[in-house]
DNA sequence: CTGAAAGCGCTTACAG
DNA sequence: CTGAAAGCGCTTACAG
């Protein structure tokens, strides 16, 4: 029963009491600020803390308080199955809104000594969900992007730790943390039909089991239909979230030589930049010959040229406020069910067609 | 002393035992696949575990195995320090390059059932080596990005865990793994000098303390010389890996009249980006009136106009290369003290005075 | 305020 | 092959 200095290195709470002279429990709680101890207890442990530069082990922490102070988040990788059967992988693509999600789901945490542990799953894979229930065994509660699991599932995991969906659907067993897919969208068509007096027009998709896509997908089709104008709709305009995707659709489009809409709403911003992209190799003029308009409002998107006319999402604060309502219920037990949805705001800048302005400076989400 | 179901919700081992009639011993052996059991204990066992929806618990399998299955990860937070003493954050712009080496060694790390922990630091911050040795604790081993601690610290750091660092330096207690950034600042100096004949080049800096910014600065410079043309350089040249860190440069040197170069080298594609949008936002034609060339070679960058000529770097490889590394510290006990340097390539494209050719994509890292 | 002891939920020699 | 038991390194009632 010697918990001293096994040998491998690093010094255990049983080598700092010894040092200090004081028990092992003493050193837990001068360490964790419980009970306060007397001032002469505290500096000896301090002391004997610094000399041996002891940093308690995680795991020994979390199995013994119960609380392992990371929170588990699961995003999806991009795979997109082909017309033909095939599968087309944009792997090396950055996913720049989840991972700007995830920065301020990190830094929220950090707030609270929480640490992010990611994991990115390809829904084609064939055991991504054991992947998802054994991060959640290595974590207080899970954020999960978009939607990676089924209801069932979704069900079973919420059994095993707290769980909060991000752009995902909310459940008695779940909270979901979202943007407003429908007042930006309806804004969006507002300006695109009203303003700009488009008459027809496309949406091009993201992953098609996304409920962000899938709300944004049906209000845009309706809001479209509503003034007037025509939708342009078909399987033809499927995306993945991706540039590469967004290029791919526009590339086979243009082979097939369909007729394209007047403008072109991207699921997200990433889609457009690859839709823009590609209808500039062809030499179509963006917002000249048509119009594109993105999602999300990605920093990247103040930088191109023309400057993308997109809704507005504060992505980093999706982020906060998951993590936020995750340590609710981690730490004060809240209950699950509830719907958070932040607020959208139409971004008017160039690729709709509207005159460039002064360059304009989002205000601070 | 009984293990069974406390009442919070998850099985555990004995609940497994119990109900398969077997001991906890034999539960973990079919789990782990060790010393073939009967097949008549696995079948109870494994039937048992579907029937209760058992997981073992991380942090209890973590203190038993000395082994936690987990990679942290520490990326810098840009934050910048301006000329007046002031500070300005560019946090809310994504990191693409870290965030896409993260996606590397996540991906690698997943084939050997670790899972990434990630920590942002912002080295402006008063106890961020408080949060990394932290990290270090809940991990069986560290990758630094860039240089986020001074060598005292990388050494001390490395008692507790083995210790890659990324884009770092190497040294006798950690292993480096980068980019060849000489190579690929060489081709593009030749290329710029010789090939488009620019006379006045600047480089446009990353992280001051970066390695990888004083290679290539460093190299950039000498080569400039050495060929005959002018290295304009200068604290006003001082960037920070953004996009916006690099249009403000550029502001600047514009409100004060500045004569700028014919060529701008940026200490990465992000900042080349800002860069380019700032020029072209104040008039100025790239590369009709300058030109500008990034590093990194990130995915976006083959969506830009004009198309960005850069230094690829294997960026996933980077991450998958660093894991690798660790991973051989950390189960084979391989010692520290490599340095691996992987290759770079000139990829020339339109921002640096190229004619656009047809479309070029590069062949996969 | 402090210490001795139990316990967190696993894994793994050690016997049998 | 299998089980009883020790032990991983902490935290936290429980006494004193």
């Amino acid at each position: 029963m010697d918990n001293s200095d096994p040998g491998n290195g690093q010094p255990t709470i049983y080598d700092v009491a010894r040092a200090a002279g004081v028990s092992i429990a003493s050193v837990s709680r001068v360490l964790n600020g419980r009970r306060n101890p007397l001032p002469d207890t505290r500096e000896r442990v301090e002391r004997a803390v610094a000399e041996l530069g002891f940093i308690p082990d995680g795991a020994a922490r979390a199995l013994s308080a119960r609380l392992k102070e990371v929170v588990g988040v699961v995003i999806r990788r991009p795979t997109v199955t082909m017309a033909d059967g095939g599968i087309f992988a944009d792997e090396e693509e950055s996913l720049q809104f989840p991972d700007l999600i995830n920065r301020g789901i990190e830094v929220a945490a950090q707030h609270r000594d929480f640490s992010l542990l990611v994991c990115s799953v390809d829904v084609d894979d064939h055991d991504y969900s054991r992947r998802i229930f054994a991060l959640a065994r290595k974590s207080d509660g899970l954020i999960l992007h978009d939607q990676v699991l089924d209801p069932d599932q979704l069900a079973r995991l919420s059994r095993q730790v707290p769980i909060v969906t991000l752009a995902g659907v909310q459940s008695p067993s779940t909270t979901n943390v979202g943007g407003d897919n429908v007042t930006g969208m309806r804004e969006l068509v507002r300006h695109l039909v009203r303003d700009h007096g488009f008459r027809t027009l496309a949406y091009l998709g993201g992953h098609a089991t996304s409920p962000d896509n899938i709300a944004r997908h049906a209000t845009f089709g309706a809001e479209v239909t509503a003034s007037g104008a025509a939708f342009t709709d078909g399987p033809q305009w499927q995306g993945n979230y991706c540039a590469a995707g967004g290029a791919r659709v526009i590339e086979r489009l243009l082979a097939e030589e369909a007729v394209l809409p007047e403008a072109i709403a991207c699921a997200n911003d990433q889609t457009a930049l690859g839709v823009v992209h590609a209808l500039t190799q062809h030499g179509l003029d963006v917002p000249g010959d048509i119009a594109v308009t993105g999602f999300d409002d990605i920093p990247v998107a103040r930088h191109l040229r023309p400057l993308l006319t997109t809704v507005r999402q504060p992505i980093q604060q999706l982020g906060a406020t998951a993590f936020q309502a995750l340590y609710a219920m981690v730490r004060d037990g809240e209950a699950a069910g509830r719907n958070v949805m932040l607020p959208t705001t139409l971004i008017r800048r160039e690729s709709c067609g509207c005159t460039p302005g002064p360059a304009v400076r989002p205000t601070a989400g």
